[in-house]
DNA sequence: AGCCTTTGACCAGCG
DNA sequence: TCGCTGGTCAAAGGC
């Protein structure tokens, strides 16, 4: 805001303070002509050098091409790092953005792009930021003349601030074509003269992707790149594509692998009639902030979406942009941040294992001015007919839609804050393992699917494994904990051998697709008890997410997600009609991890909580039912209701040590949801018996553990094990270890 | 029924 | 310790 370049989008608070643009181009074509750069002229000598040479300028890797560029800045500026392809069918590219998009004079924000200096090499050298408008791919920035413009220093045409050319509603196709600069003129020559075909805005994000997906950083050699992260900003939703943050991923910090992008550089595929081959610079964003660029496709189609959305119905209200990048969002929270112009959205994805984030703001008129990621997904898109997906509706999207590595979360789930620990992000890039899955997600996830992405340690990476290995990635936690990528394994599937990963694969692809169906895969455990307290301090970390009276309950029914990242449990909870003490919770989901740690002091009795709710609900579980054969329970998976008379756990508890204990039932084993598929249900008289050890029975005289079993409650029926020091996980584990399991419990 | 958005409040990090 | 700030939570209501 005050003070803020309105051409600098304000990323600071991602980005560690950093050279301004110009300091950065300064060092990138030397010092001398950086200055120059602030008019048009040197725009486009310096422009058409360094960003725009021949296609066989770029992909030569040859740089001597370029003119004027000091070794320094030659450098850094090799072919693709900010090289932009030309081709034939290139022409009007920006017209065409412009006209089909919509969008406003995109901005291109570089405030923290920093010197190019060799220091870069350092590890704890920041990298800058630039953000990019969603509706324009790098590519089109770089080839813009009003990325010269803006980054370089000049107002820019399309931020309204270019003296010579009105400013343009961001509606108008020949916003930009009609800079009046001669050198302007000369510059889009050159880009119609490249080949670029943008499909209609219509068109799948894929397509859109396609073309500003290909970089031409192909044929670079590894070489050191300045850090540089490129999000998204754009004005306008009309915009058309999405960030394409290009990510140069660092072999280490003195070297960027370049081959993740090569793909990237040479992505083009043919979408149809709709063939976009356009070169796209790669920025590098090792180191630079554990936020990575989406992938390519998710960020064009974040754009495409945006634009395909409703355009400026989309407004600052609802989220529907938000998700219409093909992903699912769920808009969390809104806030508007110093140094903001707009208010700022924060967006996470709803897909169950995704820990992708995004902040989006816009501009009161609804346009996005900029968005920035978190992470990648380790997804597919949901298909285009869920919900609120709607992404590309081109089967080509799928195919797209390798995983995002999520190896490279790791380094941003290092820390739970946004960007904060580079360190960690770019030990993450420059991971050799994880620069192929990185690869696979963060760039060459945008690769033509038959792509052979060129792993790092040389072996091909094929895209339809980029799925398997992301995920093996998909647990964010546990990709944190490891900190390293290569053999991160799900947490909740044990080893992750090729076979299983296909299964997770097509199990997560299953899931994709009928996520309508989820209350059928997913068991079901109800649990009631006779409480004072909701059950909600059962020892894990709940969010609320709605709040429903449904039928045949007069008492609102709260609906619960596991915050934990990669849990899916869910729970609702509500009061019994017949007996408003009594609290029916039921959970639903597969639990894959242990209860957190106790977040303050308050929660410092969660675990003995969980514990004893737990250890009550095996209890109960034993009361109220026998125990099956195991196979017996096997066969008869099915939805576990809380049945009218029984089959319910039904606990009386008493107000115990505050809110927190009232009934819990910890969910962190995966067994658990065996549970519910051990044939309970209404109809099923049979329940599973969990052998539940003494302590249990022990809890049932301690009050002061928060829980009391009613007179005449369960009787606890002593296990084996002798060990007393229970902690609800380990209990839990007995608990599943005992109960009937499914394939996958 | 389930999930979403809205929006004020809360929390934690930081200076 | 306090205030600021960004990020997240969560109640309520809407789709």
């Amino acid at each position: 805001m005050a003070g803020i370049d309105e051409n600098v989008a304000i990323i600071g608070d991602w980005v560690p303070p950093s050279p301004s643009p110009r300091a950065f181009f300064s060092a990138m074509l030397g010092d001398d002509t950086s200055l120059k750069l602030s008019s048009i002229p040197p725009v486009e000598n310096r422009g058409e050098g360094l960003f725009l040479r021949s296609e066989e300028q770029r992909t030569s890797g040859n740089t001597s091409d370029i003119k004027d560029v000091p070794p320094r800045g030659d450098q850094l500026m090799k072919p693709g790092s900010f090289s932009e392809q030309k081709s034939s069918s290139r022409g009007g590219l920006v017209e065409r953005i412009a006209a089909r998009a919509g969008f406003n004079a995109p901005r291109l924000n570089t405030e923290t792009i920093r010197s190019a200096d060799h220091s870069l090499n350092s590890s704890d050298v920041r990298s800058p930021y630039l953000t990019i408008p969603p509706g324009l791919s790098p590519t089109t920035l770089l080839d813009s003349p009003v990325f010269l413009s803006n980054s370089l220093v000049q107002p820019s045409p399309t931020t309204g601030k270019f003296p010579c050319v009105p400013f343009n509603d961001g509606r108008n196709p020949t916003m930009i074509s009609e800079a009046p600069d001669k050198n302007k003129d000369n510059f889009f020559e050159d880009i119609n003269s490249s080949s670029f075909a943008f499909p209609p805005v219509g068109e799948s994000g894929s397509s859109f992707f396609l073309g500003a997906s290909k970089m031409t950083c192909a044929t670079l050699p590894p070489q050191s790149f300045p850090n540089i992260e490129v999000s998204i900003q754009s004005q306008n939703p009309h915009q058309s594509q999405s960030v394409e943050p290009v990510n140069v991923h660092s072999q280490n910090k003195n070297s960027l692998n370049l081959q993740a992008d090569i793909c990237r550089s040479s992505t083009a595929r043919d979408n149809g009639s709709n063939t976009i081959t356009t070169d796209r610079r790669v920025f590098d964003t090792v180191g630079v902030s554990t936020e990575h660029s989406p992938p390519l496709d998710e960020q064009q189609q974040d754009e495409e979406g945006d634009q395909r959305g409703s355009g400026d119905s989309i407004g600052t209200g609802g989220g529907s942009a938000s998700s219409e990048d093909g992903y699912n969002w769920r808009k969390y929270g809104q806030k508007q941040v110093k140094g903001s112009e707009y208010p700022r959205s924060y967006y996470k994805c709803t897909h169950p294992n995704c820990q992708v984030k995004k902040k989006v703001e816009r501009s009161h008129e609804g346009h996005i001015t900029k968005i920035i990621y978190r992470t990648h997904h380790n997804h597919p898109k949901p298909p285009p007919n869920r919900r609120s997906a709607l992404g590309s509706s081109n089967p080509l999207d799928m195919q797209l839609d390798i995983p995002e590595q999520t190896g490279s979360q790791g380094g941003a789930d290092g820390d739970p804050l946004w960007g904060i620990t580079q360190k960690g992000a770019a030990a993450d890039w420059r991971n050799d393992n994880i620069e192929v899955t990185s690869s696979a997600s963060g760039g060459p996830e945008y690769c033509n699917p038959s792509t052979t992405l060129p792993a790092h340690n040389g072996t091909p990476f094929e895209s339809g494994d980029a799925v398997d290995a992301s995920s093996t990635f998909s647990n964010d936690e546990d990709e944190d904990d490891r900190g390293t990528h290569g053999s991160v394994s799900l947490g909740y599937d044990g080893e992750g051998d090729e076979s299983e990963s296909k299964r997770r694969k097509i199990e997560a692809y299953a899931t994709e697709m009928s996520g309508a169906t989820r209350a059928i895969r997913e068991p079901r455990v109800v649990v009631q008890t006779t409480s004072e307290v909701d059950i909600l301090d059962d020892g894990y970390r709940w969010r609320k997410y709605g709040q429903k009276v449904v039928k045949g309950n007069p008492n609102p029914r709260s609906y619960y997600k596991c915050t934990n990242a990669g849990c899916t449990v869910r729970k609702h909870v509500e009061r019994a009609s017949h007996d408003l003490k009594s609290v029916i919770t039921t959970y639903e989901g597969k639990h894959n991890h242990d209860v957190p740690a106790a977040r303050n002091s308050s929660h410092v009795n969660s675990g003995a909580s969980s514990n004893v709710t737990a250890q009550a609900a095996a209890a109960v579980v034993q009361n109220h039912v026998h125990r099956p054969e195991r196979s017996q329970v096997h066969n008869s998976m099915a939805r576990f209701e809380r049945p009218p008379s029984y089959g319910s756990f039904n606990l009386t508890g008493r107000q115990q040590m505050g809110p927190s204990h009232g009934f819990s039932f910890g969910m962190n084993q995966p067994g658990l949801a065996s549970l519910a598929m051990a044939g309970l249900g209404s109809g099923q008289p049979k329940m599973p018996v969990l052998p539940v050890h003494p302590y249990i029975a022990q809890q049932r005289q301690v009050n002061g553990m928060g829980f009391m079993l009613p007179k005449g409650e369960p009787k606890v029926e002593p296990i084996s094990e002798p060990a007393l020091n229970l902690s609800n996980s380990s209990l839990y584990q007995q608990l599943m270890s005992r109960m009937p399991l499914g394939p996958h419990m």
